[in-house]
DNA sequence: TTTGTTAATCGTATATTTGCGATGAACTAT
DNA sequence: ATAGTTCATCGCAAATATACGATTAACAAA
């Protein structure tokens, strides 16, 4: 095959991996917290007087269309929730999702690690 | 500021954010496990023989570019450890960073969430 | 030496993420 | 009505991630 071909266009995927709902659930969590700022408006939000709102924006040193993005990506998750309150939105850690998550993570990286081989 | 004047360059970053230390290796391990290829890979290896080569290839149907590419992420995350027995390779768990892991998830989200607002 | 096996790496195409400024929407206060 | 505040969204640029086939490297076996 060759890619320099004219009108050669790549397919994405040629096989299609089935996944469980827990893997997919698992990564989408581990996604939102794959980056250091939004790792840091958890702490925050779960550390602070549990709700926000966007004086994140005077704390963490981003435009504020960035920080809403990534507000946008840890709602997304599930991780966090947003109560309308106008003319400001307040944030907090969405309690029963951040449970689910903490069993989630607690359970996977609890197994057993029991080598039956002999790697150190 | 137009973004189409000729010659215009966007800057990548403004301001550069710090980060803590921790901060950003929970970030870098919530990243390698940002993809369910690579959650299924660290079941594996976790749950099975704790030892692993390029069987896996066969029980996930990827190319094998794609799944050394995997696991060459997990093994900058340090998660996994590869050791060469050649012409294989075997892969395992690193206990040491797996429990690191352990702690560091379950120290974050264990956080008192106890509230001091009225957000449900 | 030649052949075969295994897995990493290269080169490419495409998709997604990340960041910014500008703008718009929703609401308050004057 | 007008002006101000707060935050989401749009549009763009750049970087990174993801997937593949082809090739290479390292070694064992013949």
């Amino acid at each position: 095959m060759n890619y320099k071909k004219k009108g050669f266009v790549m397919k994405r995927t040629l096989s299609m991996v089935e996944y469980s709902g827990e893997e997919e659930v698992m990564a989408s969590i581990a996604k939102a917290i794959s980056h250091p700022v939004r790792i840091r408006i958890l702490k925050l939000l779960a550390s602070q007087q549990c709700c926000f709102t966007g004086e994140l924006t005077e704390i963490i040193p981003m435009a504020q269309s960035t920080i809403s993005q990534h507000l946008k990506a840890l709602l997304d998750s599930g991780l966090i929730q947003g109560e309308i309150n106008p003319p400001k939105v307040r944030y907090c850690i969405n309690r029963a999702n951040w449970l689910k998550a903490y069993s989630m993570f607690g359970g996977f990286f609890n197994a057993d690690l029991t080598c039956r081989c002999d790697c150190r």
